[in-house]
DNA sequence: ATCGTGCTTCCAGCGATTGGAAGGTCAAGG
DNA sequence: CCTTGACCTTCCAATCGCTGGAAGCACGAT
């Protein structure tokens, strides 16, 4: 509970050049847990251990991790951001690629956004024919029945 | 092949007041494994079985069936579909009930809507940004790492 | 009798997490 | 030194709404 903040239950940090998965979780905003589904997934490479088992985070490591982070927080796939984080890696890549696959996601998310839109909009004209009292009648239940 | 289509495999239909599975699905539009999956979650109740087993479907089951699947495709969740059949069986309960599942459906609707216009709303942003060209530096990116 | 189709059950997987159990490890306090 | 408690490890299961496959009956027609 008086943790300092810094360096976890780890083995000292920066000596071996990382930090603990709770420490990284903490810095880059993504559990614990889901870090060590990202990496059975492949999503990020496999961590370097300490010699009782440890996973240990370098800081450059911490920064994906919060790439992914962001990425996620944008509803890309795991798929897409596995291709943003190689591209991101490369930085010799063009940015073409990355505009690409920016734009494809945005499509998935327009349609998306208009399939919703569609269905609140029948939704709601439905709901505004509904008198919503207590007479049985309703037009919700009687589009929905065809 | 040349099947006349309101008989299939079953074993006559109208005689015991009902049509196999296959033929339920097609004159509902819900999948046979997807019917058997909602009568396992009891969405819908069990059917009726012929001597040998085959589950048997009523008019009115088939109504149901599609009731369902309109539902289904106004993005209703089966907990939710779960309570507006239940409403439309018991046509003596109020139209308030039904409005209210419908509102608190639409604004879920409405949630994700604003969630995934601000996501393409940035997106956007950065994609415009964005050269998209063979040169390397790109803000998607540069966003993304923070 | 045999073919082809449809029906049955059960089991497993998708994507992206989340939760829990069972056990090892660490630093600190008594 | 030994306990405490927070942390770490792995593995397995559940979520939601399906979808697919495998193995085995049932049916009608040839």
């Amino acid at each position: 509970m008086d943790k300092t903040g810094n360096e976890g239950a780890g083995n000292g940090g920066a000596a071996t050049g990382g930090v603990t998965i709770g420490d990284a979780a903490k810095a880059s905003g993504v559990n614990a847990k889901l870090i060590r589904y990202y990496e059975s997934i492949g999503l990020i490479p496999q961590a370097g251990r300490t010699a009782s088992g440890y996973r240990l985070y370098s800081p450059a490591e911490v920064h994906v991790l919060r790439f992914v982070r962001r990425a996620r927080g944008l509803w890309f796939s795991i798929e897409q951001i596995q291709t943003l984080v190689g591209l991101w890696r490369d930085r010799d890549r063009s940015s073409a690629e990355v505009k690409r696959v920016a734009q494809a996601h945005m499509d998935e998310l327009e349609a998306k956004i208009a399939e919703l839109t569609a269905m609140r909009d029948s939704l709601r004209r439905l709901a505004e024919a509904c008198h919503g009292d207590d007479r049985p009648d309703c037009p919700i239940l009687h589009d929905l029945a065809g």
